[in-house]
DNA sequence: AGTGGCTCCTGGCGGC
DNA sequence: TGCCGCCAGGAGCCAC
């Protein structure tokens, strides 16, 4: 699924191809991918030109131009400069130049020169917003910290942590506290930092939470050097899949044996997620809290054998 | 305010 | 073989 490392990498590579190119229509074929109907974002979007492309989080935001040639070029809702945001959610791809004889992608960005940049989305909860540049500020008014910034500091995260009685695992997940860590990058930052998923955050000391930091950054910098985790069905906007998942720790690893000690990888619930971690490198400690209902049928085998979903799906 | 649980959505998979 | 139900999860929403 998309994390920060994944929607980084789709970031980079959409570097190479859309800076300069203009958007010359918008197709929205999913009503349900964005609040705006295809005309408020045909409106907002269409005759302006592809300046760049930032992250925030997980989500992939583009910058794009004043419609060319309006009048003055000024901003407002005549044709002033836009920024656009997609989130990929689950199963979201951008595909640049896609294939076609596909489903239909949730919406398209027909661009000049002629090329396409296609949003296929299996389970449709990814997204698409478009607003004015003066909106992004609150858009992202509740997001943490970015993991390589430097507000995201030793200090930062033992202040986050302090008083909270939830676990490490969904504090984690918590986006108001850090942006763009998700499933995978939490069990592995945990596992790195040999943190039980269950310890409560405010029980974490600051030599832990110094390595959690660490572990954190350490674990997403890999997964980008991996050009991400191809687990569910992440691609790249070339098609191309991510390496990370080959040299995953614990994620999705249950009933295997430990990497570091041999000891065999466990899975439980923690808010609702499936967390993997392993009893012998990730210790309890004082301050745990009580885990989630047992899941049915542990220890659930890993979900091995299915296909890359670069391939397209059934029509 | 903090926390946990539910919901959305679909394809894949296990069970019968 | 075919059908049914469960499962995955990011984030918004709601209840406590």
């Amino acid at each position: 699924m998309p994390e920060l490392p994944e929607v980084e990498t789709v970031r980079r590579r959409l570097l190479t191809c859309l800076p300069g190119l203009v958007v010359r229509d918008v197709v929205v074929n999913d009503p349900l991918v964005s609040a705006q109907s295809e005309a408020e974002l045909r409106a907002l979007l269409a005759g302006r030109r592809i300046a760049g492309l930032r992250r925030r989080g997980k989500y992939l935001i583009v910058d794009l131009g004043a419609v060319e040639g309006a009048p003055g070029g000024a901003p407002g809702p005549g044709g002033g400069p836009t920024t656009a945001v997609i989130h990929l959610r689950m199963t979201g791809q951008l595909l640049f130049r896609p294939a076609p004889a596909d489903r239909p992608p949730r919406f398209i960005w027909r661009l000049d020169p002629r090329t396409d940049l296609a949003f296929r989305d299996v389970r449709r909860f990814g997204r698409l917003w478009a607003f004015d540049p003066s909106a992004e500020h609150e858009f992202f008014a509740r997001m943490g910290p970015e993991p390589f910034g430097d507000a995201f500091s030793v200090a930062y995260l033992r202040r986050a942590l302090e008083g909270r009685r939830a676990p490490l695992k969904s504090f984690l997940l918590d986006q108001r506290r850090i942006a763009g860590v998700g499933n995978i990058y939490a069990d592995e930052a945990l596992f790195r930092a040999r943190l039980h998923p269950l310890r409560a955050a405010g029980s974490v000391g600051s030599r832990e939470a110094r390595r959690l930091r660490e572990a954190l950054l350490e674990t997403l910098q890999a997964g980008i050097d991996h050009e991400g985790s191809s687990v569910e069905s992440f691609v790249d906007p070339a098609g191309q899949r991510g390496s990370f998942q080959e040299i995953l720790s614990v994620y999705q690893r249950t009933g295997e044996p430990c990497r570091v000690c041999g000891e065999t990888v466990r899975r439980l619930e923690v808010g609702g997620r499936g967390t993997h971690y392993c009893p012998v490198c990730q210790p309890r400690r004082g301050g745990m809290v009580r885990g989630s209902r047992r899941l049915r049928g542990s220890p659930v085998p890993p979900r091995g054998g299915k296909p890359p979903d670069g391939a397209p799906p059934r029509g």
